[in-house]
DNA sequence: AAGCTTTTTGAAAGCGCTTTCAATTTAACA
DNA sequence: TGTTAAATTGAAAGCGCTTTCAAAAAGCTT
């Protein structure tokens, strides 16, 4: 390797001092035009780029956003964090950014946040799967360090801006859903929701009652069931559920995963999906399950993980350039798209 | 946030040099043990932390090492990659790294190794995946930048050592897979390999093969299948193999994953694993999958991938420290370790 | 062409650390 | 107690960039 380039070689060679050749390099105003493009057929002929820890020193900032990992006993990684690391990294390029990935063992986590903070090393954080009172979030804001949440998990009564967050409306997702089939002519709905310790299955849980109440439509306590959120899970409960003699006529899930395994007991039982049981699911929209081209399978409520990665990295980003005292939050809203899953109830 | 205090506040603070102070701070030899002691009290006192950026700066190092994740049509991270990421992250943090990742999709991701290389953002990558001729490395090797490839991928009859690498032998691990159940005296054994596009499954091959001929066993060409590593594949396979006239006594299968989806489609057929059929699998010993404290349902042939990263990053670090001209290789052996899915077989 | 404003360029001072080299203190020995 | 070697501390020069403040160049106006 020929020893790094620079900005003072670079300036030399161009016969201007270090401060037009920078100012050029980041686009000033102030420098004209003729030299500004000089400056940038020069640095790439001496294949110059800048060194970031010396920016980070100059100014102060490191462009590095960190991620903690909280290893527990579960798996390390699922693959919602991966698609929502995916997308948030895709901004983070964008914008000059780079990811500081950390992996901390629960105990030690919060101590990560602090050292990650005390040596400059990120100028924000990104937090998953927030907990009630979460300690995280009380030690960033004592840091004053710029974070954002993903998902929210407010203790009943709090204010919702305590802090800022990105989230998905799941509650209304669900209502939309539920209101859908109703108005397809179903009434005898199956809810196989994800795990209801999580807030946002409670979320969702919640938008399906209010669906059904307002409907008038009756709600099977039987048919309400918390699961985890796998293809073998949604294929157990759903042969269960579908042998019995009374079953429902639609069903909504918590995630494409286990809407596949509800179609595999359906079709070991002799049942057509989208003819005599509709099935509706959230789809997170994960790279892995997505081919764009054709109509999807599952009519589902759409929300795209990778995306909402990207926006919360988007928000942070903004957060650090120009911090508001405000709390931003933002809240999205999933999609109904329409599939080959669902179809006409027999009350229509 | 108060503010950041730095070495030289620390050091006015103390009443001594900032020389004095950071060599205190990294434990240096000729700073007395008193004045250390002094030091570290202070330190955390008036708790302090270096700037990292400021280190790397001075020291011309950025205590990082690079992850390039090419994104590509399929699923971004998988579970493998995430258990060796997660290995890895523990070595850096043992060793006063930073971890950064970076996602690219493929047709940019040669030039993201080369950015993160001039803008010194970077110590050394670790590669993942590596193909024939891969692009990466000859890359790596041009900018002569310190990496280490997970994994072999030479072209035929190419050198061994033409870089460094870290790999598992499979090869061996599947020789003594077989061993192990020709020993038992099992003779009909199925190979459910893993994708036989990928080079450790070609070698895991070549050991079941090599086994089988020294024992003068019988090769049945339908038993020998390549397919992806999958529950639902092991299920599927597993059932139209089970369902014919004769069938293995044994089954050897590239995950456990696979082995779990054989076990299902044993019990629907009412054969019994560890009895009827003896099944044995290659185990990456994935943070998701293990319980250390019962014993093993399937005996397998473990390597952990977490370990793996762990030992790449250790390798990687030394290397960067004290640059060695060879080519450091090593080479993993898989540890037989036997459960309750295997027992002697007919020929015993 | 002088006097003014507006553009455009540079010199130099940091940013917070490490490290070389010199200075000082302490220990060791005669 | 004086000398010399060894242990310990400091001053100051970078590392490679950004940015403030001042200077030079160029444009306008009369």
């Amino acid at each position: 390797m020929t020893k790094k380039t620079s900005l003072k070689d670079l300036a030399t060679h161009l016969g201007m001092s270090q401060t037009t050749v920078s100012r050029g390099l980041s686009d000033y105003p102030e420098v004209k035009q003729a030299t500004k493009e000089r400056i940038r057929q020069a640095a790439i002929a001496l294949n110059y780029a800048p060194s970031s820890s010396a920016q980070k020193l100059a100014m102060g900032r490191s462009f590095t956003i960190g991620h903690i990992i909280g290893i527990s006993e579960h798996r390390t990684l699922n693959p919602f964090y991966a698609d929502f690391i995916a997308g948030a990294g895709e901004s983070y390029a964008a914008h000059g950014y780079d990811m500081l990935l950390s992996m901390a063992t629960k105990d030690k986590e919060l101590e990560a946040y602090r050292n990650l903070t005390n040596a400059h090393k990120v100028d924000g954080f990104i937090l998953s799967e927030p907990v009630p009172d979460d300690p995280r979030i009380t030690l960033l804001q004592e840091l004053n360090v710029p974070f954002i949440v993903h998902g929210r998990a407010h203790a009943t009564g709090e204010a919702e801006n305590r802090y800022p967050w990105l989230d998905v409306n799941n509650r209304r997702g669900f209502e939309e859903a539920t209101t859908y089939l109703l108005e397809l002519g179903h009434r005898d709905i199956a809810l196989l929701n994800g795990p209801e310790t999580f807030n946002f299955a409670l979320q969702r849980r919640r938008g399906f009652h209010h669906a059904m109440m307002s409907a008038g439509a009756p709600i099977t306590p039987s048919w309400m069931i918390s699961a985890d959120m796998s293809e073998q899970t949604g294929f157990a409960i759903a042969s269960r559920l579908l042998e019995n003699e009374k079953i429902p006529t639609a069903i909504i899930c918590s995630s494409v995963l286990v809407a596949i395994g509800i179609q595999r007991a359906a079709n070991q039982l002799g049942l057509k999906i989208g003819h005599d049981l509709s099935v509706l699911c959230w789809d997170d929209c994960l790279s892995g399950f997505h081919s764009p081209d054709r109509a999807p399978q599952f009519t589902a409520m759409q929300s795209s993980i990778f995306a909402a990665g990207a926006q919360i990295a988007d928000m942070l980003i903004q957060q650090i350039k120009s911090p508001s005292p405000q709390n931003e939050t933002k809240l999205l809203e999933a999609r109904l798209v329409i599939g080959h899953s669902t179809s006409k109830g027999p009350h229509s």
